[in-house]
DNA sequence: GTCCCGTTTGTATACGTATACAGAATCGTT
DNA sequence: AACGATTCTGTATACGTATACAAACGGGAC
């Protein structure tokens, strides 16, 4: 390995010069700095990222952490974090799945491995992210979220989602409804749900107990659970789910039995992922802004890492209906 | 910050019993050991990463190199591959999209910042791939494959799988067919291309060059694509898309336009991603085992890594076509 | 010519850990 | 009782870089 010793030495200069020529200090004679870069050059110098990391206590590195990386919602995220990190100069280590993920992220950070964290799906786990806060761990929050934490968040304005969601079935007289969550304990399926959920009871069609089902977030518990309830004597007349890949799950199910929506049923998500348009699914959801959730979180932590003591700051995107055929009247779709 | 000397202080012992502890060599005192153990655990010592790398001259960290998070194919090879190098104790850091990407993956393993990498999406810039052989550094390459090139590699027989969807087409009399590949650069759309274009002809129904296309193994371009070869006077009997996505990208094509697989049309993919058989899709296609394959090529890196002069392995894995509704009669499908 | 100031460079050291080496302590063997 | 062998621990140093400090140098201004 090629050191910045043996750049000093072929460039007739100290290691110290070397150095403060990477840094492009400003006091640094132009010759020497032609000098040194040419024996940079020469011996193909590349500083070494530990040593670096040691000495500047600073990896340029940052955490983000997932729960299933196959639900389509993540890799849009992911696809603006990268972006987002990358042209900052940062580079992205990878949590997916495995229970262990929230701590593994944290014990990062301890070992200052990564300068900081992106959590997109954090929980109830809020002794031990209430402890890495404490120690002002860099931390960001986003579509999950956890109330009363003390960091920075972004998120959709799910409860007003859900919401919308409401009003759109009630004007048009779709009241016998159920409701498919995701997690008991993540915001965003609770906030979704109970937006949804209280509203239908304000507007006098409160969804019955046995029409709310949990299926995890997965395309194939929503498919399973949406079978169960269409094999019922009674079909309800639409379904939210908590996120669009639940709904692509409730498509698939309506498919199977040779339905379809809206005619047998109508359909909502959440999300509003890329797929959501297309014409195979054609899916009326509720969208997020999720890629700028994203860069408004990446950059909450990188102004975090430059400033440590800024006050977290809580943002919460609006969102937006989006008619599309799986629900109203074919000729009202697109 | 606490370090292994406070840990040392404590425990009234050394810095270096501290660092034998954790390296949990033989040669330590038990009294000692749990001495030192109860004082980190006191203090809270986490080891540091950097200085660690530093010393070890090992980051523990592997890259993985993909180029659009976003077709579904890279999210399931993902899953598997941080599963397997985290198992191993590997964190993963990620390079998604931006031209740049495998030039920073290999910078990163000349700063030390990662041990090895695993390229997904390798094509022509086989130059600094082979410099970066030349030092012997730890790539693998999954999925795209390199001619000649002397690093290990994994990829499914592409060239048979192309054949074994002409031979199927043949078999049931489709022969005015079109191909749709990916990029030409890419080893898997060209030999997926090649392995059927060359059946085909084989069999006596040579594919004309207007039934050839490119779109760049995304969604949106096939969808594009293939509209405008479904406007045209004459339909083909068959579209064989070099991966799944882009099979989507079909199926949404005839849908916008009233029509549907397999009756106005066939369809066929490659990949066999979960959502090819979703019934929204149910889609024939060529199986490769993503997962098995990924699975394989992360041992390969951690093998070398451990066995630096291994001799470079290519493996190749059997593909399986799996027929669904998008071909066949209906009768046949499911 | 002297003095002061600003620029540029070298010297020395620190970051936190791992490890070669040597010394101390323990034990069994003769 | 003396010896070597063995086990355990401490001392010292190295990994590769960044930076505080001091030194050297040159250029004006008087």
């Amino acid at each position: 390995m090629v050191t910045s010793r043996d750049v000093a030495r072929l460039a007739g200069v100290s290691q110290a010069t070397v150095s403060r020529v990477m840094s492009s200090a400003t006091n640094i004679a132009p010759d020497t700095r032609l000098k040194v870069q040419a024996a940079m050059d020469a011996l193909g110098y590349v500083p070494h990222a530990g040593a670096q990391a040691m000495k500047t206590r600073r990896a340029r590195i940052i955490g983000v952490v997932v729960k299933d990386i196959t639900n389509p919602f993540y890799p849009e995220v992911l696809d603006e974090l990268t972006r987002e990190l990358d042209r900052a100069g940062y580079r992205v280590v990878l949590w997916n799945a495995g229970g262990g993920s929230h701590h593994d992220a944290l014990t990062a950070i301890r070992e200052r491995a990564v300068d900081g964290v992106i959590f997109t799906t954090a929980t109830g786990e809020t002794v031990e992210l209430q402890v890495a806060l404490e120690q002002k761990s860099p931390i960001v929050l986003i579509n999950r979220v956890v109330e009363g934490f003390d960091a920075d968040q972004v998120a959709s304005d799910n409860v007003a989602g859900g919401a919308l969601v409401a009003d759109y079935l009630h004007t048009h007289g779709r009241t016998q409804v159920a409701f498919i969550g995701g997690l008991p304990d993540a915001s965003t399926s609770r906030d979704r749900g109970r937006g949804f959920l209280d509203r239908m009871q304000e507007l006098g069609h409160p969804v019955p107990e046995e029409l709310r089902f949990q299926a995890d977030f997965s395309h194939d518990r929503a498919q399973h659970v949406t079978g169960q309830l269409l094999d019922r004597a009674e079909r309800p007349a639409a379904i939210f789910c908590a996120n669009d890949y639940m709904a692509f799950g409730a498509l698939d199910a309506l498919r199977r039995r040779g339905l379809s929506a809206p005619q047998d049923c109508w359909v909502i998500g959440y999300d509003d992922v890329d797929m959501a348009s297309w014409p195979s699914f054609d899916l009326t959801t509720v969208r997020q802004p999720s890629r700028e959730m994203a860069r408004s979180g990446a950059k909450m932590l990188l102004d975090r890492l430059v400033a440590p003591d800024l006050p977290p700051q809580h943002r919460r995107f609006p969102c937006k209906l989006i008619v599309r055929g799986s629900t109203g009247s074919p000729a009202e779709g697109s």
